[in-house]
RNA sequence: GGAGGAAUGGCCGAGUGGUUUAAGGCGGCGGUCUUGAAAACCGUUGAACGAAAGUUCCGUGGGUUCGAAUCCUACUUCCUCCGCCA
C-alpha cells in the first residue's frame, strides 16, 4: 500500500508507474473520494469537539444541581448529525481502500522500463553450462527412468500439478532443505523459523497477496484459513502490528515450508514435471531493516541465494526484472535463472526483492530510532534461498550422466549419507 | 464438543457512566550523587491523522446514552476444568 500522501501528492508519476507496470487501473477517482473524505472529516471532527465540550459542561452543571436539559437536547441533535456523515464516510472509506489497495508499489529509480521479460536485463552470468555428449534428458524423464518421481501417481492422489518423490528422490528434496537451511543460519546469519502453513485473510492481507490475487490461493472451506503461497507470508506477518526497536533491525530469518498455489490462468503452461506445480517446497529469506540501507541487504540477500547455487556448482544468471514483469508489491526484484540443459532454457529458481515499505505500511510493521518521537516503517525484503523443487529439477538436468544416472553435487553428498550417484 | 474466566500503553496492572488529557509498578531515556558503575533519589516516557486547533485509539464489529475503557450485543483470541483425540 503507498501512502495516502504520495498518492495524492504525486498522481501523475503513479499514472506512468502504472502504464509502465502495463497496469490498466483507473485512479482518477482518486483525487474526488480523498477530499470527500477529508472535507467530512473535518465537518465531523468539529462536531464532535464541540459535543465533548458540552459533555463536560452538562456534568458540571449536575453535579451543581443544574438544569442541562436544553443543553442535552442540543447535543441530540449534534450525536444524530455525527453518526450520519460518520456513516457516509464509512463508505467513502471503503470506496478509497478498495482502490489503494489495488494501487501497486512505485518501482525503484533503478529498474528498466520495459514490456515484458524479454526486457530484463541480464546483471551477471556464473558458471560454464556443461557440454553434453549425449542428448540431455528433461527432468522428469530422467526422474521417472530412475523411479525417483511418479507423476502417474501423483496425479491419481491428487491430480495434474502434483508430484510424488520416491527413494532417494525424496531424500535428495529433503538434502536440499536442509543443506540450504544450513548455509542461511550458520553461515550468513539468519534465523530459522517453522511457520504455520495456514494463514488468516490479515495475513495474506499484510504482505499484498490479498485482495487483488485471492484466486492464486487455496482457501480452506468454512473457515478464515489459507494454504500460503510462500513462506513470506506467515515469516513477514512474524511482525505485523508491532514497533520494533532500532537494535534489534536488521532481522534475518528464513524458513522452509511447503508452498501452495492455484496456478490459475496457467493452464498449459509447463504441464510436465515439477516445475508449476500446486503444491512445492521452498526455502524462503526475509528481512526487516531500516529504510537508509535496504537496497544494500537486498544485494546481500540475493548474495545469500546465489551462493546455494554455487555450492551446487550450477550455472545461472541474474536478471533485473523491469517495470513490465515485476510483481504488485516489489520496488525492486532480481529473479536468479538455473541454466536447465534438459530444456535448454534458463528457468527462474529465485525471486528477490526489495518492498520498501510497501508491505510495512500494510502490515503496520514499524519502527522507533532511540530518543526519537514517533515510528517509522521498516523496510521488507525477501528471496528465495532457493526454490527447492526447482533445485532438484537442475540437479538431475545438469548432473546427469550417459547410462541415465545422476551424479549428486560433491556439497550435497554429506546430506545425502555419503551417496555419490543415483542409479 | 461442554462449563467457566479473561482481553487496558513496550511489559505487568488499577479502573464498573461525567477533570481518565488511563492510577501505580517494571522497563527505557535524562539528571543528582560517584573516580567510574551499581543502589538510592528526582524528572521524563504510548500511537495514528493534522500546518495548527483538534480528533481518534482500552481485542474486533454493532448498539444504548447529551456523554462509554466502564452498560447491552455479536464475534475473535487466550486461559482453566471436563470430554474426545495424534
Amino acid at each position: 500500500m503507498l501512502d495516502l500522501k504520495y498518492i495524492r501528492n504525486n498522481i501523475e508519476t503513479i499514472k506512468t508507474m502504472l502504464k509502465n507496470r502495463n497496469n490498466d487501473l483507473d485512479i482518477s477517482v482518486f483525487e474526488s473520494i480523498d477530499a470527500e473524505r477529508r472535507e467530512k472529516l473535518s465537518e465531523v471532527e468539529a462536531l464532535r469537539s464541540r459535543r465533548n465540550t458540552v459533555s463536560e459542561e452538562i456534568a458540571v452543571m449536575k453535579k451543581n444541581g443544574e438544569d442541562a436539559s436544553s443543553l442535552i437536547s442540543d447535543m441530540k441533535e449534534v450525536s444524530a448529525r455525527i453518526k450520519e456523515i460518520e456513516t457516509g464516510m464509512g463508505e467513502i472509506q471503503e470506496k478509497l481502500d478498495q482502490l489503494v489497495m489495488v494501487i501497486p508499489n512505485v518501482p525503484h529509480e533503478t529498474v528498466p522500463v520495459g514490456r515484458d521479460e524479454n526486457d530484463n536485463p541480464v546483471v551477471r552470468i556464473w558458471g560454464e553450462k556443461r557440454d553434453f555428449d549425449f542428448e540431455p534428458l528433461s527432468h522428469w524423464d530422467i526422474g521417472e527412468n530412475l523411479g525417483i518421481l511418479d507423476f502417474n501417481r501423483a496425479a491419481k492422489l491428487a491430480g495434474a500439478r502434483f508430484a510424488l518423490y520416491k527413494g532417494a528422490g525424496s531424500r535428495l528434496e529433503r538434502a536440499l532443505i536442509n543443506f540450504m537451511l544450513d548455509i542461511h543460519t550458520t553461515e550468513h546469519g539468519y534465523t530459522e523459523i517453522l511457520p504455520p502453513f495456514m494463514v488468516n485473510s490479515a495475513s495474506m492481507t499484510g504482505t499484498g497477496q490479498l485482495p487483488k490475487f485471492e484466486e492464486d490461493l487455496f482457501k480452506i472451506q468454512g473457515s478464515d484459513h489459507y494454504l500460503i503461497p510462500t513462506a513470506e507470508v506467515p515469516v513477514t506477518n512474524i511482525h505485523r502490528d508491532e514497533i520494533l526497536r532500532e537494535e534489534e533491525l536488521p532481522i534475518y530469518y528464513t524458513a522452509y515450508t511447503p508452498c501452495f498455489r492455484s496456478e490459475a490462468g496457467s493452464y498449459g503452461k509447463d504441464t510436465r514435471g515439477l516445475i508449476r506445480n500446486h503444491q512445492f517446497n521452498k526455502v524462503e529469506l526475509v528481512k526487516f531493516c531500516r529504510p537508509d540501507n535496504s537496497y544494500d541487504e537486498l544485494e546481500k540477500l540475493t548474495l545469500n541465494a546465489e551462493e546455494i547455487l554455487k555450492r551446487l556448482e550450477l550455472p545461472y544468471r541474474v536478471i533485473t526484472l523491469c517495470t513490465g514483469d515485476m510483481g504488485f508489491s516489489s520496488a525492486k526484484t532480481y529473479d536468479l535463472e538455473v541454466w536447465l540443459p534438459g530444456q535448454q532454457l534458463y528457468r527462474e529458481i529465485s525471486s528477490c526483492s526489495n518492498f520498501e515499505d510497501f508491505q510495512a505500511r500494510r502490515a503496520g510493521i514499524r519502527f522507533k530510532r532511540k530518543g526519537e518521537k514517533g515510528t517509522e516503517l521498516v523496510h521488507t525484503l525477501n528471496g528465495s534461498g532457493l526454490a527447492v523443487g526447482r533445485t532438484f529439477v537442475a540437479i538431475l538436468e545438469n548432473y546427469q550422466q550417459k547410462d541415465g544416472s545422476v551424479v549428486i553435487p560433491k556439497a550435497l553428498q554429506p546430506y545425502m549419507g555419503g551417496m555419490e550417484v543415483i542409479r
